[in-house]
RNA sequence: GCGCCUGUAGCUCAGGGGAUAGAGCAACGGAUUCCUAAUCCGUGUGCCGCAGGUUCGAUUCCUGCCAGGCGCACCA
């Protein structure tokens, strides 16, 4: 599609001068297809014409009668538009052979010419059980990452883990109150969320307990033996567990630096802050006043000394912007701490940095119960690895009932489970809350991941029943696909570098997520009313290089979310 | 009270200054001598939350209002 961009870009640029880039920027693709394949809108040529943009169109249209293009067939004015055409011979075979070259790395670039992109995702608050809470941000990270990759940005995963705060001082005074050693070595996650629910159930009772909590904090930041013991039991419990989930869901991060790894930097932060004079001291604790700025003001330090979470974060920023460099750095947090890093980031540029405004947070809605929000301290939550195993168990339910005689029923039951749930958390704008729902999170028809690995499944099944000799490149072949179904799907085709890139640009893996989709859309229609294997040699060859080439646009596409395509399924 | 986000078909949601506003689900009816029917085709539905404003043109941008969600100093 560039190619021909660029070619009405140099065609027009003249006639209306105007830059080609700028042509370029105003082209637009019509509603419908049966318009053209690429617009040029008159509008703006109205006022320096003075002549209405339907005559501008069909002048320009005159203009241009005699021209031969190379990607474009026909241009036809329609009221105030200029609608052009492509030459399907020309254009399929094009965009079939960059894919074809370009294989793995189709729709790949190197616009990020290597810049560190450290993106802080994932992030579970130890002690507390892998909810489907966490998958939001753990799904939509792990897939920025990966696109980010994609882009020739260099990708830093970063597992911020809540490893530091009141909640341990809570559940030291739980675990010292009720605990019992070996319900914790059973279960210990679970049994640590218990204890955890139970506390917040005890201290509406017993607010003293919220007291000692603190102290135990207080002790815990002090380097207190036995809280530190605790902490550290606590701690590697809850790491175990999440690896057994991050294995499953085949993520790995290159740091681990939980909010305890910055706890050595915190002496500096708070100098730093008071270096440049922005902080003041307010009831004993240290605050630094937003209100100029149109914030709450935040707090650095408590009246007891211990730090709160904008200390570690301020930490973290620092820390990783003199570590990276970076050229962004992400944090794929929940829309409600939305207010938090506009603090953070603001607090960072009064200190000065002008990195600050290269920070961003990547927020996304609120998973809820019919019947409202999910909460850790009150014990409402679902276990992702529950989610998890149950799309799995569908699945292989499924694959028993279409397709018994599959070969590896394990592999692909695992990878249509996982994908549903993935996709469930890619395919809606991020910003939305999402209401969970067992029967949706279970559904592999319609919109699903399950949906495109099909197509990619069928089009691998098919590639496999061709001969080798159709396996090569060929020019000829590649230039007869003409029919509307193939021109449509070789269109589609064409758009999966610019829709990495805009899910890159606006955060948004849901762009690439619903571009799959419509592939998958487009190559079923195609599927189903041409025949491939059927059809006479040279047709048959041009069509299993479209096929090869979809099936190529999928696999990239699902990589980059995370989703594995199976063969079979 | 203040701030941020959301409001589009019965339901879940795309879209985003311009050409007749689109999918999926659900409902109903069709398609398999043929490459896996987890598919495809057809049928119906919309004060694009409300009211103003900017514009040749607004569902899209601006303001106000309404409704829902989230947040607002010793939690993270």
């Amino acid at each position: 599609m560039q190619k021909l961009k660029e070619e009405i870009g140099r065609l027009l640029a003249p006639r209306v001068s105007l830059e080609p880039a700028e042509v370029i920027s105003l082209l637009e693709v019509p509603p419908e297809p049966s318009y053209g394949d690429l617009a040029f809108p008159c509008f703006a040529l109205a006022k320096t014409r003075k002549k209405p943009p339907p005559l501008i169109a069909r002048e320009l249209s005159e203009e241009i009668s005699g021209e031969n293009g190379l990607f474009w067939g026909q241009a036809v004015p329609r009221g105030p538009y200029l609608n052009f055409f492509v030459a399907p011979a020309a254009y399929g075979r094009e965009v079939l052979q960059e894919i074809w070259n370009r294989a793995e790395q189709y729709g790949h670039s190197e616009v990020g010419r290597g810049g560190n992109v450290p993106i802080d995702y994932s992030s579970p608050n130890i002690a507390k059980p892998f909810g489907v809470g966490h998958i939001r941000s753990t799904v939509i990270g792990h897939s920025l990452y990966l696109i980010h990759q994609a882009l020739g940005y260099n990708s830093i995963g970063i597992n911020h883990l809540g490893d530091w705060g009141t909640q341990f001082g809570k559940l030291i005074v739980a675990f010292k109150h009720w605990g019992d050693e070996r319900e914790l070595k059973n279960d210990p996650v679970n049994y640590l969320y218990k204890l955890y629910v139970q506390f917040h159930k005890q201290v509406e009772e017993e607010p003293a307990l919220d007291d000692e909590a603190r102290s135990w904090f207080w002790k815990l930041e002090n380097g207190d033996e036995e809280a530190v013991d605790y902490w550290n039991r606590f701690r590697q419990l809850s790491l175990d567990n999440y690896e057994l989930v991050y294995e499953q869901l085949g993520i790995e991060f290159e740091h681990y630096h939980g909010e305890s790894h910055y706890n050595q930097m915190l002496d500096r932060v708070i100098d730093i802050v008071k270096e440049r004079g922005i902080a003041s001291e307010s009831e004993g604790a240290l605050m630094i006043d937003l209100e100029p700025h149109g914030l709450p003001s935040v707090m650095l330090r408590k009246k007891d000394g211990a730090t709160l979470y904008i200390t570690r974060d301020l930490a973290a920023a620092i820390y990783r912007y003199e570590t990276f460099n970076f050229a962004r750095s992400l944090y794929v947090v929940g829309a409600e701490q939305t207010l938090h890093f506009q603090q953070l980031f603001k607090v960072l540029e009064l200190l000065g940095f002008e990195w600050a405004s290269r920070c961003v947070h990547v927020p996304f809605g609120l998973i809820r119960f019919k019947d409202g929000k999910m909460s850790t301290r009150a014990g409402k939550i679902i276990l992702l690895e529950e989610v998890l195993n149950r799309s799995i168990e569908m699945a292989r339910q499924i694959i028993e009932e279409k397709n018994p005689d599959l070969p590896d029923k394990e592999g692909a039951a695992k990878a249509v489970g996982l994908g549903a749930v993935r996709f469930g958390d890619l395919n809606n704008d991020r910003v939305k809350n999402i209401e969970f729902d067992w029967e949706k999170a279970l559904d592999f028809s319609g919109e699903t991941a399950a949906y495109i690995q099909y197509a990619h499944a069928r089009i691998c099944s098919i590639l496999r029943k061709a001969g080798a000799e159709y396996k090569t490149w060929d020019d000829s072949s590649a230039s007869l696909l003409d029919r509307e179904e193939e021109i449509s799907l070789v269109k589609t085709l064409a758009l999966l570098p610019d829709k990495i890139f805009a899910s890159a640009e606006s955060y948004r893996p849901s762009i690439l997520a619903r571009y799959l989709i419509d592939v998958a859309r487009d190559f079923n229609r195609f599927y189903h009313n041409c025949p491939v294997l059927n059809s006479e040699e040279e047709l048959k060859h041009g069509r299993l290089l479209l096929i090869s080439a979809t099936r190529q646009v999928i696999a990239n596409g699902l990589a980059l979310l995370g989703i594995e395509a199976p063969e079979e399924m």
